[in-house]
DNA sequence: AATGAATGAGTATTCATTCAT
DNA sequence: CATGAATGAATACTCATTCAT
């Protein structure tokens, strides 16, 4: 007798819907994702998600924009505090970040995205403007950093970031299509880093 | 009223079709298609479209296996047959077969994979066994080849074709995604070969 | 424009469906009978048909629970609660049964069984367990009564039950294809079952 | 080189054709029957079925008219002929013939009627004036020449022949939904006769 | 007479979205 | 806020029928 049994959380709403849309996008993908399918996960009635989403498309922007955003913060924000060597942080905190990110719910935005995101060219903008570009721009941050201190000697591997992306980027798809084991993906990411390493650091005496 | 109602060219039926396919899929994506549409786009019924493929996913089957299958067949007898250093063919043959893939239909398939190929799980035993398997076997074949004469050291990477790949397949998805320029995605294939290979022949410490 | 487009009631709906489903199978069979037509004849759209009917076989048997399991339960109930000698509840209640059927929509039913139902084992089993097998079982408790009050003598007859439905399902049949007039059928049913009764009670000496 | 390899039967065709359809419409009912199986049973091209039978509402036609009237021909004749007593004779050929019915392609037939003959009235008024009527017919003359002969006595059995083809209607429609075993529906074929023809034989009380 | 390539109308089923309550 | 009954557009696949050869 000491308040409603229930307590109808206005506020949570939209996070509960995102999460279990996230789930069931993870599981079947968005076409063949229901909304139903979302509503019964997120235990609310099918009328409810549309209150709040207008349309199922921006459900899945909503996703997009809840799940990967903050991680690429998070990034950044380790690498302007960090005062390892570049190499040390790349080896280190880089690397764990990278081996987790095919294991997370990033891997499944990455999968949508490839697979709808063309339909939606403001979501691709917005994926791009708030991920992919402060992503690739972080890291060159800190390549640059690694060339400005004479760590790593100045080639076209300091000038591309793109290279140290690409193996989380096949990783996903490599797991999502032929179902590879997260050791085989790992080497796949670990080896890379190591190439790459190798090469800015490469005794060009 | 436009022309005699039946054409009756068996032969170039399928291809035909595979071909409209084709142009379909890379606008809409598989899902997306209806195969009225792949039909109207070939010029013939919906019926007659059934006539030749049993369904839409074999419609799609028959797609990889005109348009991609080829080309890895042609990369395998190049390999078999070459008698050049492993280097020179790495940067020579490979990296211009390489090049051209994201600008070709093999571009649309693997994006097709990626969007849906997880709803078909046939689709994807058949892509790997004809596509992705023996692509990368035959890389394979070369770096084993290339340690083998001396030319390469064995390491990791010469035990990981995938590493060979990867920048098409990020280069697919980059251009599909974010438009990115056909000179941007060279550079990332070009350097990341040239740090592969650079890698195998550094000194073995 | 002609009212309000949702009318919301839930309770009735089933039936309603059911009730068009069988006029409408009554015209036309099974297969000929369209998932719209049932629609629009129980005044609803087609979405809404699936709401309650998974598929159009499950809708044909709604039906037959609807309108034909009743009928036996019905008459089982009658059986074992009737005091009568059993000739008296042949002659009374069980003619009175037997003769309504052809003009039932039971009849219906048995013809969309002949017609169709070996497309459907599915359909044929639930049909055999829930009216046929069930139906046989009563009359034989029936007879077997007779016989054991010395009321009828133990002969083939009183093992065959389908002897007294034989001319139901003949007259189903005969008013179907030769419309044949329902005098003509009721006389069929009535002799049948005189020459039935008085072979049982057939003087043994 | 004495003449061509393949003589092309110009006059079988029609009942090569027939006689496939009556196969296939056995196994799979009318509707499911497609016009393609039928010329593959029938060794010829689709378009050449189309040839003989414009429809394929003229080839079940043409089916029901080839397999049943043959047979009702041969059983007046019999009769005619016969020089037994009528229950020797109903108890003899008669119940042979009887038996042999729902084992013959007139079961196919029969059922074919009942599930698609309302849509042909032609059809129908076909088959009741050459076989229906006539079937009863014969059973009639049969009955009335016990009756005149003074081996039965005149009751409704007499004038119902309706009552000696039941069982055999019956019969079809069992074995074909319900799968019931000859010896079961010969059984009940010949408990009828018994049945009857010890009535007919009755003490006129 | 015979073929079989080609047609296209026809239909069960799904699902995003709406709206009376 | 919240529900869930109701809608209807959309789509893969089938098959009787046609007709150029």
């Amino acid at each position: 007798m000491s308040g409603p049994r229930f307590r109808r959380r206005k506020q949570d709403r939209p996070q509960e819907i995102t999460a279990a849309a996230l789930a069931a996008f993870a599981e079947k993908g968005y076409a063949a994702t229901r909304v139903d399918e979302v509503a019964k996960r997120a235990g609310v009635s099918k009328g409810l998600v549309y209150l709040y989403f207008k349309t199922k498309e921006e459900m899945f922007k909503a996703v997009v924009r809840s799940f990967v955003v903050p991680r690429i913060d998070a990034l950044i924000a380790v690498i302007d505090r960090s005062e390892m060597s570049s190499e040390d942080f790349l080896r280190g905190p880089f690397l764990e970040f990278v081996k987790t990110l095919p294991r997370s719910p990033v891997s499944v935005v990455i999968r949508l995205m490839i697979a709808e995101g063309h339909k939606y060219p403001d979501l691709r903008q917005f994926y791009w403007d708030n991920v992919v570009s402060r992503g690739l721009g972080a890291i060159t941050v800190l390549l640059r950093r690694g060339v400005d201190s004479g760590e790593f000697r100045r080639s076209p591997v300091t000038e591309l970031p793109h290279l140290f992306v690409m193996p989380v980027v096949f990783s996903v798809i490599f797991r999502l299509l032929f179902d590879a084991k997260p050791e085989e993906t790992d080497t796949i990411i670990e080896t890379q880093l190591d190439v790459l390493i190798a090469h800015m650091k490469g005794a060009s005496q």
